[in-house]
RNA sequence: GGCCCUAUCGUCUAGUGGCCUAGGACGCCGCCCUCUCAAGGCGGAAACACGGGUUCGACUCCCGUUGGGGCCA
């Protein structure tokens, strides 16, 4: 009895993958892995002023970077015939009918209407016209204008039109092009979709195509229509509220994982849980926990579950997915070192939020070239810190072992012969080795630096306290 | 403008008539830990848009207002 549930993502391949639009996908990806079901990637491309192969390439790319994977793809442009064919068949039946109206005088009719404070909608003057003209035509379909037309939404229950809102709507231009409305539903149609979740921008187009479906003969699929993402300013998602690309994101430094958690939280939940893994949403996602009012997207948030997804990873696999923003700091990490670069991994990973930032960080253990930063140098790099400085560099060439423990115990032992706080020679050393306030423990650091790393860069700032600043 | 959707802390949300003096999370503030920064721990400020009903009882149901979003132009 239960049948198989087939659902679709139709983008348009007119620019970026969009957040938004990725939101909606994960929805539909969710819900198909969830139920077993088949996802279905549709690109609608009948735009043909405005759809770019680049675009349909960018999609894509995006999914397989998601990890989203899909079971049947198709192209509208593909699919031509197909329309004409359904539209013939229409006309054959006498749903629809030959409009021969130009555009001058669809315009005129609007204007009166307007003027007349009626609906602006076509009057269907070529409904009853008896004999076909050799003339161009698009082909409408016969609304009705009266009763009303109920939607049963998932996610928003029964949503009822006036039909008296209604007016014949064309589905095939003069050209033989589709119109958006009809190409969708003659798709998801021959596709057997089961399931349309998609953003409720298209809630309002809804009763048109239950018109077309059933002038087709068909029972609507189950509609969910999910919210918009909006912007901190409440308004519509763009790119003037920063990056709205998948791929931007991409570049930022998240992770695929961190950025569906992030989506796909944006109007579900489960309980008061914030991280899910993909596995995890597979087996947990479902309509019935899906919101309906709209969501503001929250960067702040996705920098968050950005890093808590980062530290779920083991620095070892952190390695390769670094390895792009690495090269963009101009970075050359020896390549046989891999047990090495993953300590310094280790002791960075808690303090980055992103792989651009864990990429960032890590610069100062791999060249040394840098200068040190201004406050900082003048408050620790001073005739009063030189000694110590000094002291430490002496003991680290006595040391017989330069591990995190030794170099503490080194340090320790100026603290206690100084009379000093820990703090005022872990700072100057802080600066030496990095050039400036902030890193791990300074032990740490100076361990995985090697000793004669070290005593380069406290000999290096021990000049440079010495040519006065 | 007409029609449709929607409304819990600044933000994401839990809540499905009594469990709510409304819970969690991000962000913010304070304290602890501490060589810096993080992470972590503890604590704090912070919301049921408004007005009517329904009900013994409404955040929860109904109506309206207002705000926000969308579609058609």
């Amino acid at each position: 009895m239960t049948q198989e549930v087939r659902v679709r993502f139709a983008p348009s391949p007119t620019g970026f993958l969009h957040i938004g639009g990725l939101r909606t996908a994960l929805f539909n990806w969710f819900f198909a892995r969830h139920c077993g079901g088949t996802f279905i990637l549709r690109i609608e491309d009948t735009d043909r002023e405005r759809s770019t192969e680049d675009s349909i390439q960018e999609i894509l790319e995006g999914f397989r970077w998601l990890g989203l994977d899909w079971d049947e793809l198709y192209r509208q442009t593909e699919r031509q015939e197909i329309y004409v064919r359904y539209a013939e068949r229409l006309l054959d039946e006498q749903k629809v009918y030959r409009c021969y109206c130009t555009p001058e005088e669809l315009q005129e009719m609007r204007k009166r209407a307007e003027a007349e404070k009626r609906p602006p909608g076509y009057d269907g003057r070529c409904r009853d016209r008896k004999e076909p003209l050799a003339l161009p035509f698009a082909l409408r379909i016969k609304a009705p204008r009266e009763g009303s037309t109920v939607i049963k939404d998932l996610l928003r229950g029964p949503v009822t039109f006036e039909n008296s809102q209604l007016d014949d709507l064309i589905i095939l231009r003069s050209d033989k092009t589709p119109t958006y409305n009809f190409a969708v539903v003659v798709d998801d149609v021959e596709m057997r979709v089961t399931h349309v979740i998609r953003g409720d921008d298209h809630l309002a187009n809804t009763p048109r195509q239950d018109l077309i479906y059933r002038a087709l003969g068909w029972e609507p699929p189950e509609f969910a229509h999910v919210s918009m993402i909006l912007g901190t300013d409440k308004k519509r998602l763009s790119k003037r509220h920063g990056a709205t690309s998948v791929q931007e994101y991409r570049h930022l430094g998240f992770l695929p994982e961190a950025l569906i958690n992030y989506l796909i939280r944006l109007g579900w939940s489960h309980g008061d849980q914030e991280i899910f893994s993909p596995a995890e949403l597979k087996k947990l996602f479902g309509l019935d926990s899906v919101g309906t009012s709209p969501a503001i997207f929250d960067p702040e948030k996705l920098v968050w579950v950005n890093a808590q997804h980062m530290n779920r990873l083991s620095p070892q696999t952190l390695i390769p997915l670094l390895k792009p923003f690495v090269a963009e700091e101009g970075l050359k990490i020896p390549e046989e070192d891999e047990n090495h670069l993953t300590r310094v991994i280790a002791c960075l990973l808690e303090r980055s939020r992103t792989l651009k930032e864990l990429a960032h960080s890590i610069r100062y253990f791999y060249r040394s070239d840098f200068g040190y930063e201004e406050k900082g140098a003048k408050k620790f790099l001073t005739a009063e810190t030189r000694p110590r400085l000094q002291k430490l560099r002496q003991k680290f060439l006595a040391l017989t072992e330069f591990s995190p423990e030794a170099v503490h115990a080194a340090f320790q032992e100026i603290v206690q012969e100084e009379g000093i706080k820990l703090i005022s020679v872990a700072q100057p050393a802080r600066l030496a080795a990095t050039g400036g306030t902030v890193s791990p423990p300074i032990t740490e650091v100076l361990s995985l630096l090697g000793r004669e790393e070290t005593v380069n860069r406290l000999d290096r700032a021990i000049s440079h306290i010495e040519s006065g600043d």
